[in-house]
DNA sequence: GTCAATCAGGATAGAATTATCCTTTTCAAT
DNA sequence: ATTGAAAAGGATAATTCTATCCTGATTGAC
């Protein structure tokens, strides 16, 4: 309803990353494995994150991608500005090109404010508070439970 | 950010029909010209309303498209419950093909009080309130003002 | 009945998004 | 050095969304 498939991808490699052990690269391959994602798709993403500095990531052996340093504290604002492009805040739900206090849209006035709750979520939920909340296993990143691993 | 081009289209058109003096039919190629958007698409998109049953529509000469009666009172949710298909208000922020209550995102606790705030607001807003905003002269439905007819 | 204007609807084209494939570069282990 | 595993990045394909085109059916005016 909101969110490209993009960003959704995006957000969720993000979140799994940092519920992983800091400092340990995180193989391509096995985020979309987790979350059950096209990998080749997802490449793209993680080198658009990466150019978009949130991620480092290492070639060849022992190679992967990590959060940089101080990105648990990303919002998912931040992130959405990479994958939806900057702009995405001034959609007028209706789609006109110009829709602002002086001109507006029939719509504008009362979606204004849900649209600032909407980004008000989005700026304050972090990565960090994310990943705590899938680590306490409240909730999850994926349709299907993991099998266990013993 | 929310709305698919379509939606925004049947949107805007339904609120110009709501406009216009009820009983005579609205020429498609009016409508067009007056939201600044392509004829031949918006024809697809005026036959879904009328199987949606949102409209009529005449043929031949005094043709063209009247809300249905007790239309203007139809709201926002239900035109999208067309345009997008049933099942749009189940959508999970994050992509999570089920995400309920019970097996939840992590976005998914403080994201749904918005997204009732957001369906409470298009299922508030019906043709006839927009309608009448649109003519009250305070908003408008394009993004040019139009030439003032003499 | 003829004509012109309109919607209905099928076929097709174009654009954007999503997804795949393949080659190159990088790196660590050996 | 060689090898194997990984990301980088270019090319291409598939899918979906948006847009156009064309033919046929319907209707009112004449």
């Amino acid at each position: 309803m909101i969110l490209s498939r993009t960003s959704q991808y995006a957000i969720q490699a993000l979140i799994y990353i940092a519920t992983q052990p800091p400092g340990e690269p995180v193989l391509n391959r096995k985020i979309a494995a987790y979350l059950n994602v096209p990998s080749a798709y997802l490449a793209k993403i993680m080198q658009s994150l990466c150019k978009g500095n949130l991620l480092y990531s290492f070639r060849g052996r022992l190679g992967g991608f990590c959060l940089r340093e101080g990105a648990e504290s990303t919002d998912l604002m931040q992130i959405l500005i990479l994958t939806e492009g900057q702009g995405f805040t001034e959609d007028c739900l209706l789609g006109l090109k110009v829709c602002s206090d002086a001109t507006a849209c029939p719509m504008h006035a009362k979606w204004k404010p849900i649209k600032q709750k909407v980004f008000a979520l989005l700026t304050e939920q972090t990565l960090e508070k994310l990943a705590t909340a899938v680590v306490s296993g409240k909730y999850r990143l994926t349709d299907l439970p993991h099998a266990v691993l013993f």
